[in-house]
DNA sequence: ACCTGAACACCGTTCAAGT
DNA sequence: ACCTGAACACCGTTCAAGT
């Protein structure tokens, strides 16, 4: 039902829905190696996620996996879309601007709950279905709002470009190589107030607020001023 | 003069900036390393970026760039620098916010005339003496319109970070492996109107306009959307 | 001071061959 | 149908050694 017929084989090469529950014999699954990169990827990092790894992981040599998936772009993409399918959707009970505050909170909160999980969604395009589902979603809560075609369309785009960006900044870190992930923020900001405040005197003085410990309440900024202005728009359509 | 001394080791150590004019012998510079490393990115891409063929290009072995840069990170960042070095800062004769338009624009400007310029941003930490000028110059901008500092910081990272994460949507342009970029959006339209109407029916609805030809009216939306909502909160400060 | 040779410990991917 | 051995063409980085 429901279009299961559609070939997404250009972009997303079969769907890892119909799953018949992993025997105890090692026949490996397209599921199974997606499973296994998710873990991976939350134990090692973006950059600790290879090919070899994950066949090491799967009791199987790296050549095995290329029989069940094209190439690394295609696990990645796969593992965008895994994680896209732990993200919540819309409440109908409530107003467009509440669900998007809703959904923002939720997308945010899978991004974080995964390591580099934005990394993954940066590095991939949208093509699975759970994360067709959330733009859907989206766009779906913005036309029902009454936003024109194009302006839901644009609105869609930009919501998801400012999650999945903020969340990257987050998850980066910049503690490559560097202190404990604890006392970076300190650390930077030391840094910061160290330097010559003839040249960058706005940025010595508001160092303090630049590495604030509550990147929480700058994601609601953000998006408060975000969703401000989309409300100005949508009321400047209802008018034009 | 204006805290030259100061120093910038921890993050980036030692300035790109006094050079003497590269001599015609082949004596490796600091500088040379960075010049050739953003024409070897504007050629190969990011993931063709490497230390071997950079070497390669400098006429030297790679183990020789060891000598004049940390590490690949260490390039990364001077690469940073020196495409932010491009970005035009504000004008004090105008508004604040024909100011940061005008600024996104000249920084979204820069950030396409280099390949995968946004990658390399998003990859490496904001340290280096280009790139603090220009968040020097937003937050001055900022402050100056009456922001609090806090709101000032806050608003100059969102809008650091919708630029680059638009630029970053924009540079990947999902085309790896797949058609020539031209035919890129007409393909990929092609694919979001052929599927299951019955489960994404907004998705497939709104296809002509997701892959609008047209990304500079999109930025503008956002930021449009962005700077409504910094004028509103600007306000409501001004009022508290 | 500046550069190299040679190595180490990895990558993604292919492909003939095994079962 | 599913997996492996072995190879190819790469990586970033280190370090003793050369000049």
């Amino acid at each position: 039902m429901n279009g299961a017929e559609h070939d997404w084989g250009a972009w997303f090469a079969g769907p890892a829905l119909r799953e018949e529950a992993a025997p105890v014999r090692a026949l490996l699954t397209r599921a199974e190696v997606v499973r296994q990169a998710l873990l991976l990827l939350d134990e090692a990092g973006f950059d600790g996620l290879t090919m070899r790894r994950l066949a090491g992981r799967l009791g199987v040599k790296a050549a095995s996996l290329y029989y069940h998936v094209r190439n690394k772009d295609e696990v990645l993409a796969l593992l965008a879309d895994a994680i896209c399918s732990e993200i919540g959707g819309p409440d109908p009970d409530r107003s467009w601007r509440e669900n998007l505050e809703l959904m923002a909170a939720e997308y945010r909160r899978v991004l974080l709950s995964h390591r580099d999980a934005a990394r993954v969604l940066a590095a991939t395009p949208p093509v699975g279905p759970d994360r067709l589902r959330t733009i859907e979603q989206a766009l779906e809560v913005l036309c029902s709002a009454g936003f024109p075609d194009e302006a839901a369309a644009d609105a869609a785009f930009i919501f998801n470009s400012y999650v999945v960006g903020f969340a990257l900044d987050e998850s980066l870190g910049w503690s490559e190589g560097g202190p404990p992930a604890g006392d970076f923020r300190e650390q930077a900001k030391q840094w910061y107030k160290s330097l010559p405040a003839a040249r960058f005197p706005r940025l010595v003085a508001l160092a303090d607020h630049l590495f604030d410990p509550t990147p929480d309440r700058r994601f609601e900024f953000g998006l408060t001023a975000l969703l401000d202005g989309l409300e100005a728009q949508l009321s400047r359509a209802g008018r034009g």
